[in-house]
This record gives C-alpha cells, structure tokens and sequence, in this order.
DNA sequence: TTTTATTGTCCGTTCGACGGACACGATAGT
DNA sequence: ACTATCGTGTCCGTCGAACGGACAATAAAA
C-alpha cells in the first residue's frame, strides 16, 4: 500500500540520485536549459535550480552566458577518469563469475596481463566451500611459471608475446628466469595450445595443496586475460577437473570475451539506450 | 553573523555535495572499503554507506565481493561522456573571453571548426553594448568568405588545409564555391597571414551593419579555433580595430591556447590536484 | 491588450538525511 | 583465554535541509 509504484528503490538518498539523473541528462543533452531538463527528467524546475548550483560550486556544470544554457566543463571528467580502460574486462567479468562459480563448485578468478605479470583483478575464492589458500586480488603471478601467465602467452598475439619474453629475459624474479631455460617457453605453450588449457610449473605454488588451471578470454581472437581456477590436488587432477568443467570454463570466458568486444565497438558508452528514467512528474 | 565558518557555500544541496565528494575520492582511489573513504573525506560511516548504496542503484559502483572494496564501473562514464573533447576549448575560452569583453568593449566570440565550417561555440555579444545583430551560439559561418574561416585556414596545418580546401570544392554553398575564383584563397591567406589578423569578404556579412575581424587560437603551433571580434562598420574600421586591440586579442588567443595544450599534456585529468577538501571531521 | 511560455525566488511544511549508539567478527598482543 | 583494537553493518530518534506550491517578472506571440 505504501508502494504504489511497484518498483521502489530498497534505499538510497533522494536529493543525491536526482543530481545523478540530472547529470545523466547533462550528458545526453549537452547544453540544456532549466526547463529542458524540467522535462527531461520529470524533476521540479525549483530542483533542478538546486542541483544544478551545486554541480556549479564543484566546477563541473557552467552556464552559458548568453544562451540560458547549462553546459558540462571539463572537470566532470574527474567523475569517471579514475576508471581505467584495462578495468573493463574485469567489471565486466564479475556477474560472469558469479554464476560461474554456482556451476563449478571450485573458485575461479580473473587475471589481467600488467607489469610483466598476471594479477588477479577478481575471485570467487570466498564463495567457494573447497577455498583453503588465503590468495586474494592483486596477487602477482609469474609469466611462465603460472597456469594463468602460461594460457596468456599462448594466446596473445605474435608480437606482445615476444615483447613479454624480451622482458622477462631481464628479470630478477627466479620464476621468470624460467625463460632462460632451453626449449622450456615453447614445451608449455605447446602444450597448453594443444589442449586449450594451461596449468602451472610444480615449482610454483601458492599454496602446497592447490593447483591451478587456466583458460584464456579471447577478444577479437587475442588473450586479454585468463581465467584460472583453483582445485585441491589431492582431490582431484586437472584431467579430471578439465574434463568435468572445461565446457563450463570455456562458455563463460567467450561470454566475457565477446561482452567486452560488444563494449570496445561501442563508439560511445554513454549515449546507449540514452532514454532517461524520469522519476516523477511534476511542475 | 550567520556565516560561522567563513567559506560556507552560498548554497547547494548537502547530501549530494558529499556524493559527489565520495565520487571524487572513488575516483582518485579507486577499489576503496568505507572507512577509506570515511577518512578520505571526512564524511561519517553511515553516510558514506548511503551515499555507496545510491551509487550501486545506479550501477556506478560495484562492490568487490572477496575484499570489501567498492570499484567503478565503466557505467560512469555516462556521467562525463557526454562532454566532447572539442569542448575543451570552449571551456576553457569562456573565462578569458569574459575578461576580454571588459577591456575591448566590442564583442568577441570563440569559433571552432567542424563539419567543413567554422560555428560559434560561445559568445560575449550580449555582454557588450555595441551588439546590434543576433548571431547567437551555433552560427556556421563559411570557410574561405568568413574573417574567422580565414583565420583557421591561414594558421592550421599544411594538410589540414588541403584537406578542407578539397572537401570545399565539392560544396553547393555559394560561399564555399568562392575557392573556385583564381588565387582567390591564396591572397586571402597571404594577406591574413601577413597581418596576423583576417577579415571576411565583403559580399559575407551576418549583418548589414557590422564587419569581423578574427585571430587565430594555437595550440602546439596550429590553429584548434579562433577568436572573432565584431564591430560596427560606420563607427570604424578594421585598421584602427587592429591599431586598438590586436595586442589584446593576440594575448587572450595565447592564453587561451597555452591553456589547452597544458590540458591536454597532461595524462589524467583527474588526479592532478588529487587532495579532497574534506568537508568536515566526523566519526 | 491579453495570452502563453519561460525564468527566477520566496517560504512554510515535511520527510529524508544525519550521526550517536550498539552488535558483531576478525585479528593481534599479553 | 582474555582483552584491546580495528573494521563492518544496522537501528532509530532528532532535526534541518530539501521539497514544491505560489507568486513575480520578462519576453514573445496572438
């Protein structure tokens, strides 16, 4: 009875989610007048005044002079720039995951190329009953001696794997000097191309009970990251976690591949479905 | 009396102040748990969680399920898309502009090029009290007939020159089918560059009564806008506009676009200046 | 002149934002 | 085990900020 409307928001703070609308709608109609945006958004135009003097104070709304129109500056920029490119994928990983890991009762995660490294960027270690390590996001992983940096190399293009091993040529780290050793790089690609997973050197272990197993997420037919996952080895081999969920594995990073090249294509992400949700009618 | 604090805001909306704060720091730390950002801020716990739930409705925010961070998501790009680059120097001409008018008395305006043609991007014709025409924001003014066309073709890159002269001559606009007289574009830009400022062709006029006089706006040595000045015909001429306030013109096109370029040199945007005034101190 | 459309501001009411307080879990030190 | 510390999450009574109706003012249209 109190909720007419059926589709009432659990919370959230009145005034603040209409300065969001009203931004949005800045955005979509770049230079706008009072009553523009009046209509554009459903939002009273006394409200709109008060919105708009406070994007003002922060710099990022300024009104035209001679037009009576409210056009965005480039400060607004500051709102959204702290989002890097390279986070996409993993933003867009996420819900994948999380379903991904409902099916497949072992914790996967999300690993990005950066640094010379792989590092997690996302896990579903904490929901997953069999997670006994402590590895968390940001954990570096080596290159050639990881699952996941193994399924990256194999699947990045011609040229970005020999820059990376041009690198690592040059590093410190035990694991990348890994390169070093003859016909070692080629074996492991060889054999992770041959069977469309990768899994790690013996050496390298986060934990002395887990292994790990790794497929690349393809965009545009290039790795862009991996998407390991982790088992108990005195469970289960990774013949066998292969053959029960490489399906599954496989199914979700071409998901995420494939959402992520929809986005890439995209030649604004702002202005798709560009309709505003008007909140209310009034005057 | 009623102004304990000295810098209090003339108004403003608290609750989405803060939002935009809290959006602000997410963006300069970006993946943030709630008391980071109690203590970025200085905005209470409680709130931050408001303010964090508000954003989640709108899918700006994601939380990351392991650890307790909040994250970006690439959704926020809506909220500054919709800001073109081109913009920027718009943006960034207004202020300048708006002390210009104060020293010339004649109106000045800030014209850039796009689709073949120079248009005004924003005007101070209202402020001054020799405006007698109309031409408002978003005028198109021609290429090659316009002082302000002029002004761009006599000072941007040899190829962009070309390349505009090509699209030109393909134009049913009678205007641009000027390029077609015989050394007609060459003297026009000979004589431009020679003076350092350009004037239309006297068959192009907005209106009857006033004539223009544009500098160009450099940025890394080449012509992003201009910069028009228009002035009542009977009253004076081109030459003693130029004697006047061709220093002052030249200086406001040099601030304007020393300006721009430090904009754009800079990597990011959003950081630069990365403290946030925190509002007040609360647990 | 009247009508219509739009901008701008005032002000009394109300409801949403506020933060103190408390519960809970995890980790560290003794 | 006990205590201390730190962090997350939620409840709820209070209070002031946000709300929008109402009105003034201006300009253009009828």
């Amino acid at each position: 009875m109190d909720d007419p409307d059926a589709k009432k928001k659990a919370s959230g703070m009145r005034s603040a989610e209409r300065l969001l609308v009203v931004l949005r709608a800045l955005n979509i109609r770049n230079g706008a007048t009072v009553l523009e945006l009046n209509r554009d958004t459903g939002i009273s135009r006394q409200a709109i005044y008060r919105i708009l003097e406070t994007l003002q104070n922060f710099g990022y709304v300024r009104r035209q002079d001679a037009t009576d129109r409210f056009h965005l500056t480039h400060l607004v920029r500051r709102l959204s720039a702290g989002f890097k490119d390279e986070e996409w994928i993993t933003d867009i990983a996420a819900p994948v995951l999380e379903r991904l890991v409902k099916e497949v009762v072992w914790p996967t995660e999300l690993a990005v190329f950066s640094d010379n490294a792989m590092y997690i960027r996302e896990s579903t270690r904490w929901r997953s009953p069999f997670t006994i390590d402590r590895v968390t996001v940001g954990q570096r992983l080596p290159m050639v001696a990881s699952a996941s940096g193994r399924a990256y190399l194999a699947y990045c293009s011609e040229n970005e794997r020999k820059t990376i091993l041009d690198n690592l040529s040059a590093s410190e780290d035990p694991f990348d000097r890994l390169v070093h050793r003859k016909g070692y790089v080629e074996r492991a690609l060889e054999e992770t191309r041959s069977r469309g997973w990768a899994t790690g050197d013996e050496s390298f272990r986060l934990h002395p009970k887990t292994e790990t197993l790794a497929v690349p997420i393809l965009v545009a037919g290039e790795a862009r990251a991996v998407l390991p996952l982790t088992y108990i080895a005195s469970a289960v081999t990774a013949e066998q976690i292969a053959e029960r969920h490489l399906t599954q594995l496989q199914s979700a990073a071409r998901e995420i591949g494939t959402k992520v090249q929809m986005m890439q294509s995209r030649d604004d992400v702002a202005n798709m479905d560009a309709e505003i949700t008007p909140l209310r009618e009034a005057g």
